[in-house]
DNA sequence: GGTTCTCTGCCGC
DNA sequence: GCGGCAGAGAACC
């Protein structure tokens, strides 16, 4: 078609942008990618979206991710990783690490380094679950079909944590755990490690608030985070809960009602609702 | 808290 | 297919 930009053009002019903001130190802005690709600048963002299915400044977002975690575990500090980066100021650098990071850039860089997690791996009426606690409670609650997964996923999380067995102390803590799963009744009262990011801890403690019994919906925890139109992150975080049951995740379903996925598998999800006596 | 930038919708060519 | 403008909202300083 003359006069007209070919599909594959329109590919290939889209993927130049993209190494052009994967190769600058500085995100480049809209105009200048624009200005490269010989379009202008509203023509090229749409463009780029239709391409790729993100926008630009979503692309160099994320790209910056990428190499924000590179450099914190390739570079000797926090300081030195910053500039490679490329932030503007420490402040900007350090506002946008819990986003990206889902935690600050020195946790991130210590990769858990410091941190002692005790752990142990039981069998209760879902099948294995691994509870595992820093001194200053549980931090991570999973279930699976298969104990060695759950250890392994573990290690992968806390890649840097001393690993070690549960002593009596903690022994205790996992039957108290296990009996509340299999019989999540009212209230729980060990103490809990939640390891996140600010959004995510909001939504964690709004969950919490869902009462024995009752259900909510995503909508409905969004509203009362008050960022109304936040649902598909306050799903987001959800599905990022580490502490299964105990932050009742499974409580949450669909506005139309129906059971929306689970971390753990939606048969363990309509397991724990008909223990509730929701379904 | 003001300024700049991003993003989207809409319209015209 | 492409450019341009307006307005809302987010990001930045």
């Amino acid at each position: 078609m003359p006069g007209r930009t070919s599909t594959s053009a329109h590919a290939s002019l889209i993927a130049k942008a993209c190494r052009l903001i994967e190769r600058s130190a500085h995100e480049p802005d809209l105009e200048t990618l624009a200005r490269d690709a010989g379009l202008s600048a509203s023509h090229f963002h749409r463009l780029f979206k239709e391409v790729t299915g993100v926008t630009p400044k979503a692309y160099a977002t994320a790209h910056k991710t990428i190499r924000m975690k590179k450099d914190l575990q390739t570079e000797k500090t926090v300081t030195t990783a910053m500039a490679k980066t490329g932030f503007s100021s420490s402040s900007r650098f350090y506002d946008a690490a819990p986003k990206a990071l889902g935690m600050t850039p020195g946790a991130y860089k210590k990769g858990g380094k410091g941190q002692t997690i005790r752990f142990g791996v039981g069998e209760c009426s879902l099948g294995s679950i691994l509870v595992g606690a820093t001194d200053k409670g549980i931090c991570i609650l999973t279930m699976s079909d298969d104990p060695q997964e759950l250890i392994e996923d573990l290690q992968r999380r806390f890649k840097n944590a001393t690993l070690i067995g549960g002593d009596k102390q903690f022994e205790k803590w996992m039957a108290k755990v296990i009996a509340f799963v299999d019989r999540p009744t009212k209230s729980f009262d060990l103490p809990l490690d939640i390891q996140g990011t600010a959004f995510q801890k909001r939504v964690w403690e709004a969950l919490c608030t869902i009462p024995f019994g009752k259900t909510a919906t995503y909508a409905d925890i969004a509203k009362k985070i008050g960022k109304p139109t936040s649902m598909r992150a306050v799903a987001n975080a959800c599905g990022s809960n580490n502490i299964a049951v105990i932050i009742p995740c499974h409580r949450v379903i669909r506005t139309d009602g129906t059971i929306s996925g689970y971390r753990w598998g939606v048969e363990r999800k309509k397991t724990l609702l008909k223990k509730e006596g929701i379904i």
